[in-house]
DNA sequence: ACTTAGTTCGAACGAACGTTCGAATTACCT
DNA sequence: AGGTAATTCGAACGTTCGTTCGAACTAAGT
C-alpha cells in the first residue's frame, strides 16, 4: 500500500541512475505547493478549506492526503521551501562583493525581486507566522533567525567601515518592515518594478543609517 | 423584545438629561470589545471562534449575539473605533505645530504610541486587513485612506520645506512599513518604550528622505 | 407588588471543517 | 499480457463552526 505521506523522501525511486532527479512524486507535490501558496495568500491559512485547495488544484480532498498528512504540515512545507530559496539566492548573490553598501543593497534587491516574484508565497511566510505549533515552527524559525542574522552582519560591516551611531537590531527591523509591508500594498500595474523599488529603499536607509554623506553613483 | 444588535444607538437611553453619557450597553459593549480584540489579536480572526470570545469574556455564547449580529460586524467595530480613534489624536497633537519636520516626527510618536499602548487593537488592525467584505470593508478602508492622506501631506510640505527628491507614495509606504511591523518584533521587556523608538525611527527616515543634512536639536 | 423593558442563557440548528479508509484506477516493469 | 506498486477517489467519520430561539433572569418605574 501507498501513501507515504511525509513529502521527504528525495529520490528513493527505482535503480535509475541517469540525471532526472525528480520523480512524478516531487513533481506532482510542488504543483500543489503551489496551488496551496496562491489559495493561502488569496484566503489566508486559516480561511482557506482543505476543500478550497482541492477544487483549485484539480486533486480530490482524500487525494490531497497522499501527498502530505495534514493542512499544517503543508504550509510548513511552503515555508521552509520559501525561506531555504530565499537564503540560498542571497548567499550565491553576495559572493565576490566586498564593499558593505553594495552588499546590503544587494540584500535588498535580493529580497524584493523574490518578494515581488513569488508575492503569493511570501505573503503567507509574512502574514501566516505564528500558526505552525511547537514542532514545525521551530524549524522556519531557525531559517528565519539566519536570515536575520546574515542582515545583522552587513549592517555591522556597514558602521565598521562607515560611521553611523545606530541601533543595529532597531535598523534591521525597520528596513524588514519597510521590506516586508510591500505585500500590503504593491501593484504590479501601477508601481516600478523590483529594482527601482530596491534602488529607492537602498537610498532612504542607507541615507538614514548613515552619517558619512558619501553616496558612490554605479 | 429587546434585541437591538447594532451597536449604534448613542443615548437613548431615559429621559435622563444628567452629564452621564455612557449607558450601561455602551460600557458592556465596549467590555466585551476588549476582550474581542485580544482574543483576535493572539488566534487571528478566522483562528478565533465565537466560543472562544465567550469562554474568555466570561459572557454566554447567546449572549454575545445580544450585543452584535455576527463576528464579522465585530471586527469592524474593532477597527473602527481604534482608527478613528488614531486619527482623532493625531490631529489634536498636530494642531499649533508649524515645522514640518516636527510635524513628521510627531506623526511617527503618535502612530507608535498608540501601537504599543493598544498593541492588540493595532495587531488585529494590520494583520486582518482583508477579511471584511464589502459593506464593512468599505468604510474602514475610507477611514485608513483619510490616514495615509495625511502623511502624504506631511511628507509632500517637507520636500517643499527642505529638498529632498524621493517618490512621496514609497517613503510613506516605507515609513509606514517600518512602524507597523514592529508587531511582529516588539518585546516590552527588551525593547525601548515608544518615545526612544520613534526618535531613532525618526531619525533614520527622516535623514534618508532629506538631501539637507540639517537635524536641529530641540 | 406588579409591569415592563433590558439583559443573559442553555440547547439546538445546519453547514463546513480536517481527516480517514477501502476500493478503484493508473503507470510502470518484465 | 499480467502483476505489482503508486496514485486517486467517493463517501463517510466525528468535531467544531457561526448563528438562532424561546425561556429565564435582572433592574427600574409606578
Amino acid at each position: 500500500m501507498g501513501s507515504p505521506s511525509t513529502a521527504t523522501r528525495v529520490n528513493s525511486s527505482r535503480h535509475r541512475s541517469r540525471p532526472v532527479p525528480e520523480t512524478r512524486y516531487d513533481r506532482r507535490l510542488a504543483e500543489i505547493l503551489t496551488y496551496a501558496t496562491e489559495v493561502f495568500c488569496r484566503k489566508g491559512y486559516e480561511g482557506a478549506s482543505m476543500r478550497d485547495l482541492s477544487r483549485e488544484s484539480g486533486m480530490s480532498l482524500a487525494g490531497l492526503y497522499y501527498y502530505f498528512e495534514s493542512k499544517e504540515r503543508l504550509l510548513y512545507l511552503i515555508q521552509k521551501h520559501t525561506f531555504a530559496t530565499i537564503v540560498q539566492r542571497l548567499k550565491s548573490r553576495l559572493e565576490g562583493v566586498a564593499d558593505a553598501e553594495e552588499r546590503i543593497r544587494i540584500f535588498i534587491l535580493n529580497h524584493l525581486e523574490y518578494f515581488l516574484a513569488n508575492q503569493a508565497a511570501m505573503k503567507v511566510l509574512s502574514h501566516e507566522d505564528e500558526v505552525l505549533k511547537n514542532g514545525f515552527g521551530a524549524e522556519v524559525a531557525a531559517i528565519k533567525r539566519e536570515y536575520y542574522r546574515i542582515c545583522v552582519g552587513l549592517l555591522d560591516d556597514l558602521k565598521r567601515e562607515r560611521g553611523g551611531q545606530f541601533s543595529t537590531r532597531l535598523a534591521v527591523l525597520s528596513l524588514f518592515g519597510m521590506m516586508n509591508w510591500i505585500y500590503t500594498w504593491h501593484n504590479p500595474r501601477v508601481d516600478a518594478d523590483a529594482a527601482s523599488i530596491a534602488n529607492e529603499m537602498g537610498d532612504i536607509f542607507l541615507r538614514g543609517v548613515m552619517t558619512t554623506k558619501g553616496r558612490r553613483e554605479k
